[in-house]
DNA sequence: AGCACGCCGACT
DNA sequence: GTCGGCGTGCTC
């Protein structure tokens, strides 16, 4: 009996459901085995989660499995462990969590299939005869045609039933229903293994050279498709189109060679490299500074022992953090351990996939989104079948099925990509953390600007969940400087009458690397700023009739659109409400700025890098090529020119406004602001010219960007922390977020204030209700109803509260049990709760 | 989620 | 009188 969690992600289906495994299938069946199994009316995919005994009570009627997806099990038992901790942990579906482990291509749908009925004889002589359907047509209703149809294709979707027989769908239903055609489902997956023909010599090399002085003179190109497949004896086998290509022949001519038996052309899998074709230049381990051999060795303890353990690697921007990475990942394939490597998405580039596939080669698995989903999935099963050692992807490849995990990687520790936004919404960090427990496998978590739950997790050495080693590492590797940073305050600009975005200091500072022919990186941070329409004269601003925000206005189109459901209108050029001409576009997008350089500097060249200019695929990695080939002066963009950047004749970083992101309703805002202000600074005069920073702002004086500017993580933690603790955030903290939507608002901000009753009944008769404020190691705080930040999406009202809550209580727990509660008395369908546990969007 | 069963309006 | 609307309930 195999317990399986069907694909059908609501509550009432999510738990195992139990079925019998048919003897044929016995030795294919594992935990972690796809399946196809009849469920109600039809056929699902689910996952084997569990075998056990069949059970001695054979009172119920259990159903068999049906069919094995997959020759290899997509799962292992220790990942569907993982789910279960995941489900848990994130208040998901167990099918969720085991779906985004798998590649989409695996995500089968069943498909429906119709065939001939099995005749039920009525009469022993009717046994078998070809003709026993015919007593149970109506000959004048154009059954017979329909039989005929199926009867020669042997299956058929209904699709194609009803394009052959349209308006037939009342007699097919009949037919269906005595019997004389059947239904049949099975799964069929999104994407197929992709196959190719291959060529493959049947013969040694030696007799196959034998045999070629024997071939009849008129078998020329024959003999010429021998030779030259002998020649390539150490390439075998060959893909046939390969050879047809190389040798201009027809696939006649090698069909020929088959037939007299020198070779083979049958069907292999393909594997679509998406590095196909690409050279990789060695590199072989470099000498470690003492920081880095320390930090190396302290590691290696861990690796050797095979023990679980966790660092936290602080290294400043150029301290060579990826070498560490990459001689702790050889030690560890040395032990014949695999090991993951977490890269944030936007650093994903060509460059570090250059970097591990240079020291590891052709054992290295790439994943990430820009693939396609035939690419992803041949990465995926290089490493399930054990022909990779390394993986190196964007989040999900904490998930990559490898069979003994050594040690786990994640650069860039602080970015908020890792955390999933939708279900699950599993952050891979934590993720990561508990695959290693189960492994008995290291983690390191690097960063020049670690997210303050990891530093203070490290610092503290008392967290419930994990205690990472601290290892620091404070120099550079090449032993250069940091830059030096300036700030600049916008204020003062204005009150001396200088209107521009670019204060006096910054504009010369670009015209003097024009001059010297030098480049320039300049930082436009677009959270909080948006392009969006208002009428100067009545203030009316353009917002989406669905989801209450403002709508962005597009030059391209030269229209307005929402951001988040994809309404758009034609931009006015008279504003709606007072008919005012002066409705203009508001707020500083990358088109303006590079309109108002291309004006300060006549002839400039700009590259600019935004979500506009960058959707198409490859064209991030495209322009970065452009600026490095220096075919242009200035690299103009949003955070994405911020990440992992190494140019060499960049000499200029200005930030055109800090403070931004310094404003929004985020309580991480501060710390946001002051990763983004050191990443760039630390962009700059990386080789050997020297580089310089401007960061232009409106709150000089800030904590975050006056540390920023001084490359002090240590102050502005030490400063961070004193605020997060007074007002109790994370780290001094966990955050639950619950939001609750509907169409009608009335009803929902009631659902929202009987959550909140709920939650904090629920609590208090734990005994854990409490504010933060008091000294208990466990607390459990209620706050709001609020509407959401976004307070009505796809015509969908939103509410939401959060809890804040701390200890060893199973908090998830409890506000699953309220949201289930709440879903029971309510009554209606139409209501939706997300929770989201640990958020890192707050807005 | 689907899909079937089941109980009330506008059509041959 | 029937076709079909979508409420509601179940799926080993």
């Amino acid at each position: 009996m195999a317990k399986v969690i069907v694909d059908v992600p609501v509550r009432d289906t999510d738990r195992p459901f139990d079925y019998l495994i048919p003897e044929s299938m016995r030795a294919w069946i594992e935990v972690g085995s796809r399946v196809g199994v009849p469920f109600g009316h039809r056929t699902v995919q689910g996952f084997v989660v569990g075998l056990e005994p069949e059970p001695a009570a054979a009172g119920m009627k259990l159903k068999a499995i049906q069919e094995v997806l997959d020759v290899i099990p997509p799962l292992s038992e220790e990942l569907v462990e993982l789910a279960g901790w995941m489900s848990r942990r994130y208040a998901c579906r167990m099918i969720t969590a085991l779906q985004v482990m798998v590649p989409t291509a695996l995500k089968g749908k069943a498909e429906r299939f119709i065939s001939l009925g099995t005749p039920q004889p009525k009469e022993p002589e009717d046994l078998y005869s070809g003709g026993l359907f015919e007593l149970e047509l109506e000959p004048s209703s154009g059954e017979r045609a329909i039989l005929d149809f199926v009867e020669k294709k042997g299956e058929v979707t209904s699709k194609q039933l009803s394009r052959q027989f349209p308006d037939s769908a009342p007699v097919i239903k009949s037919l269906l229903r005595r019997g004389v055609l059947q239904e049949n489902q099975s799964i069929k997956d999104k994407l197929q293994i992709k196959t190719l023909k291959a060529v493959d010599l049947a013969v040694t090399p030696d007799e196959a050279e034998a045999a070629l002085a024997s071939f009849a003179p008129k078998a020329q190109r024959q003999r010429e498709v021998l030779q030259f497949i002998v020649e390539m004896k150490e390439m075998l086998p060959l893909a046939l189109k390969d050879v047809l290509a190389t040798m201009q022949v027809s696939a006649a001519t090698v069909k020929g060679l088959a037939d007299k038996g020198y070779i083979t052309i049958e069907d292999k899998e393909a594997f679509r490299d998406p590095y196909r074709g690409r050279w990789f230049k060695p590199s072989d381990p470099l000498p470690l500074t003492a920081e880095q051999q320390n930090a190396y060795d302290r590691i290696v303890s861990v690796l050797d022992a095979q023990r679980h353990g966790v660092f936290l690697l602080h290294g400043v921007t150029g301290s060579g953090k990826t070498e560490i990475y990459l001689q702790s990942i050889q030690r560890c394939i040395e032990q014949g351990r695999q090991a993951i490597v977490l890269v944030p998405e936007i650093s994903l580039t060509p460059q570090m996939v250059e970097r591990f596939k240079g020291r590891f080669g052709d054992q290295v698995a790439v994943m990430h989104s820009r693939l396609s989903g035939g690419e992803r999935y041949d990465e995926w099963r290089k490493i399930r079948e054990g022909r990779a050692a390394v993986a190196i992807g964007a989040r999900s490849a904490v998930f990559a099925p490898f069979a003994k995990i050594g040690l786990i990687i994640m650069d860039e520790e602080h970015e908020t990509s890792y955390k999933q936004e939708e279900s699950p919404k599993y952050h891979a960090r934590d993720v990561a953390v508990q695959r290693a427990m189960q492994h008995g496998a290291a983690v390191i978590l690097g960063s020049a600007t670690p997210s303050l739950e990891s530093y203070h997790a490290a610092r503290s050495q008392a967290n419930d969940e994990f205690a990472p080693m601290l290892l620091e590492m404070k120099a550079r590797a090449l032993g250069n400087e940091l830059p030096g940073v300036q700030i600049i305050d916008m204020r003062e600009e204005l009150k001396e009458g200088n209107r521009s975005m670019f204060s006096r200091s910054l504009h010369q500072a670009v015209a003097a690397r024009l001059e010297r022919k030098e480049q320039t990186v300049l930082l436009l941070n677009r959270r909080g700023y948006s392009t969006f329409v208002m009428c100067r004269s009545c203030g009316y601003v353009a917002g989406c009739p669905e989801c209450d925000i403002s709508l962005t206005y597009h030059q391209k189109s030269n229209n307005l659109r929402c951001h988040y459901c994809g309404y758009a209108e034609p931009a006015p050029s008279v504003c709606p409400e007072c008919g005012s001409e002066h409705i203009r576009y508001f707020g500083t997008g990358t088109q303006r700025v590079e309109e108002e350089l291309a004006k300060l500097f006549p002839g400039i060249r700009v590259i600019r890098m935004d979500v506009d200019t960058t959707t198409e695929k490859g064209s991030h990695e495209k322009l970065l090529k452009q600026f490095r080939d220096k075919k242009a002066d200035v690299l103009l963009g949003t955070q994405m020119v911020a990440k992992g950047l190494d140019f060499p004749d960049v000499t200029l970083v200005g930030v055109i406004t800090a403070d931004s992101a310094l404003n929004l309703p985020d309580f991480r805002a501060a710390e946001k602001t002051f990763q983004l202000l050191t990443q760039v600074a630390g962009r700059a005069g990386r080789h050997q010219l020297p580089g310089e920073v401007m960061i232009q702002s409106y709150t000089p004086d800030h904590y975050s960007i006056i540390h920023a500017s001084g490359h002090d993580y240590d102050s502005f933690v030490r400063e961070e922390l004193k605020h997060r603790r007074n007002l109790h955030y994370p780290p001094y903290c966990r955050l639950i977020l619950v939001t609750l939507s509907h169409e009608q608002l009335p009803f929902l901000v009631r659902m929202a204030e009987n959550m909140v009753s709920v939650l904090q009944g629920k609590a208090r008769q734990k005994g854990w209700y409490g504010s933060l404020d008091r000294l208990t190691s466990d607390a459990f705080d209620v706050l709001g109803p609020v509407a959401s930040p976004v307070p009505r999406i796809k015509n969908r009202y939103r509410f939401q509260c959060m809890i804040k809550w701390r200890g060893t209580i199973d908090a998830v727990g409890l506000v699953r049990e309220a949201a289930e509660q709440l879903e029971d008395t309510a009554q209606n369908p139409k209501l939706q709760i997300s929770i989201d546990v640990d958020p890192q969007m707050l807005m």
